[in-house]
DNA sequence: TAGCTTTTTGCAATCGTTTGCAGTCTATCG
DNA sequence: CGATAGACTGCAAACGATTGCAAAAAGCTA
């Protein structure tokens, strides 16, 4: 069907050893060949068959991301980064979507190695810990987002302590006392890790922990709007909402607008993790981004370390953390605990934001 | 490094080629070894090796997806559409994302061939048919959501003739006359196809087509913005606008946030294909719904029928319709047709509006 | 039991590469 | 001029499966 190394070959007047090894640039040919048969192969429109390479040298340019599903907004500039950062240096990009489902991830898993992928980053449900680490043996696996605490497998994580610190801490510098937290699953690292920031700037701040202004939830809007609720019903309710658990953005978001709760006169809202439309809508949504452009580009930046080393990695260090940032925009006000004074709409200074930094962490 | 097919063979004291027989189940061995084999495979944790069978059958078990992007939401479904349909199969799916620019088209195009990919499922940008047309004779392909005008490829259309129509009409009857239309670029198909199904409603209801009422632009929220404003500048500024480009929907909603325009009372606001937040918005955005998930399904359907064709697909049909349908939410209201649409001016009385009162009234 | 058909099995080639080994050629040096 | 090192090249065996063909085994009839 398609033209192969011996028609080159043959075209050329040499045997297929030598074509191959002209065209890889083994180096054992001589320039002039090497440069002929380049020419050769060009008009001919050679292009090597990678199932039969790979049937020989055991790899096949195929690099496998799982993650849990599209409609995150995270997992789609990543797989994006990721497909770009892949296709940049010859590898073909299998996207897989395990719908944080421990089975399905199990399954996926198995084929994947049967493909013999060059290498795998997945965001692991956590509940496959022994498969992965066996599958860690035969193939250069990478963790994002999520550690899977069974394995000892290179992870990339964001720093959600620091994350919900920095946003905690917005919001008490910006006068606020009562601050609701609506925070995910805390079975998760990242529900635990949010929750704990949120707790060390309070208690940076002096300001008593209030466990009715916490609601704790699954990753779903339905969560935002009872977690709402549930908030500014309270007696003494909070006068800012750091929803740190950003599909439950859009539950919040209906129930203030039901209760005709203007934002962000009435209520500051801070969210986790930036969406498209955020920047769009009125009043334009605070955020503390989780960095997920870098968090896909350090995982990358790992996976291709690793397969290079060829298993002698162990260089170390196990756990990235790349750093969160703020990103002001107008959702979130000045608090006069003196006066009721019009609200004003705190300028972006974003500079001082850009706290964001790749540092290696400690295991 | 795994189990082999010889070491199946092997163990059990049978030739490589009756084990691959009995495993593959090509019926031409004894019941009883069949089974002895497969239980053997299975005790050794035998995994045929793709990439083996590949070079030898020519295929790949790998079929491909290739869209734009991941950020917009019909992609969205569609991927996690095409990859449970072909997981299910056994396949595994390729996602791949063009940009929608020929260049990144063409070259993923050869990539994937090389791969030597069962079957393609494209949303091509146009500008590569003859490419598409040459692979077309290797590898089975299905053309999504739009036309390749310089190929006859089979092709799985969202029917936005009728969608656009619909819409239009829903409006019509809604009470509105003048009906703004945002719409995509005139170079691509659902471009023209939705402007033609937005005038067939009008002329179907002896409205005069109106150009000023009609911006046609690129797909980004920045189309929606300057097409809203021209729109409400008017001085018979519409009494509704239909989206027919969704990606201009974020850009309408700023305009008439900032404008504080209330939807419905003021403009009624109608938009093509959905998004999750469509639904949790106030008010909730009535939507054509294209389908996407049924365009997914009917292409991978129409591809593994090609597939198993083995070229004689030529079937006739070249061209399916997925038709679209209304789902009507709170964002476009009954026009009393005594009133005159009012225009200029408009009050924020909507209680389900956006309530902040505080817009930084910039541009 | 012989002779025939039908099933089941094994041999070996093949897919398109890579690569160890041995052979050929060229050039250099004594 | 002949020997020899060194640079190129080609042969052939892999990689792990599938598959046509022929041989062996089994089943059947008479």
């Amino acid at each position: 069907m398609s033209v192969t190394l011996k028609d080159v070959a043959h075209a050329a007047r040499v045997s297929i050893s030598t074509a191959s090894r002209a065209l890889t640039g083994t180096g054992l040919t001589s320039e002039r060949t090497q440069q002929r048969l380049t020419r050769i192969a060009r008009e001919l429109g050679y292009r090597p068959n990678p199932i039969a390479r790979g049937l020989k040298t055991g790899q096949s340019r195929l690099v496998a991301l799982l993650v849990h599903n599209l409609t995150n907004a995270s997992f789609q500039v990543m797989a994006e980064v990721v497909q770009a950062r892949l296709k940049a240096l010859g590898y073909q990009m299998l996207l897989c979507i395990g719908g944080d489902d421990p089975k399905q991830e199990s399954d996926t898993l198995t084929t994947l190695v049967d493909h013999r992928i060059d290498g795998l980053i997945v965001v692991p449900t956590g509940k496959n810990g022994p498969q992965l680490k066996a599958l860690a043996k035969d193939v250069p696996i990478v963790c994002l987002v999520r550690r899977d605490d069974a394995t000892d497998l290179e992870t990339v994580l964001a720093d959600d302590p620091q994350g919900a610190y920095l946003g905690t801490r917005h919001l008490i510098e910006l006068g606020h006392r009562r601050i609701g937290l609506i925070v995910g699953r805390q079975d998760t690292t990242s529900g635990r890790e949010r929750l704990s920031g949120y707790v060390r700037a309070l208690r940076e701040a002096d300001i008593a922990k209030d466990d009715t202004l916490i609601h704790a939830g699954h990753f779903e809007p339905e969560t935002g709007a009872t977690g709402a609720r549930k908030l500014l019903d309270l007696s003494r309710p909070p006068s800012a909402i750091f929803v740190a658990n950003h599909e439950a953005t859009l539950g919040v978001l209906r129930v203030t607008s039901e209760r005709n709760i203007a934002i962000p006169d009435d209520l500051s809202l801070l969210c986790y993790e930036d969406m498209p439309w955020f920047e769009w809508h009125r009043p334009a949504i605070s955020i503390v981004d989780n960095g997920a452009r870098d968090l896909a580009n350090l995982a990358v930046d790992r996976l291709l370390q690793r397969m290079d080393a060829k298993g002698n990695g162990n260089d170390g260090v196990r756990e990235y953390r790349v750093g969160a940032r703020l990103i002001k925009r107008d959702s979130c006000r000045q608090i006069d605990p003196a006066s009721k004074p019009k609200p004003s709409i705190p300028k972006s200074k974003s500079s001082a934001a850009k706290s964001s930094a790749v540092k290696p962490a400690k295991v």
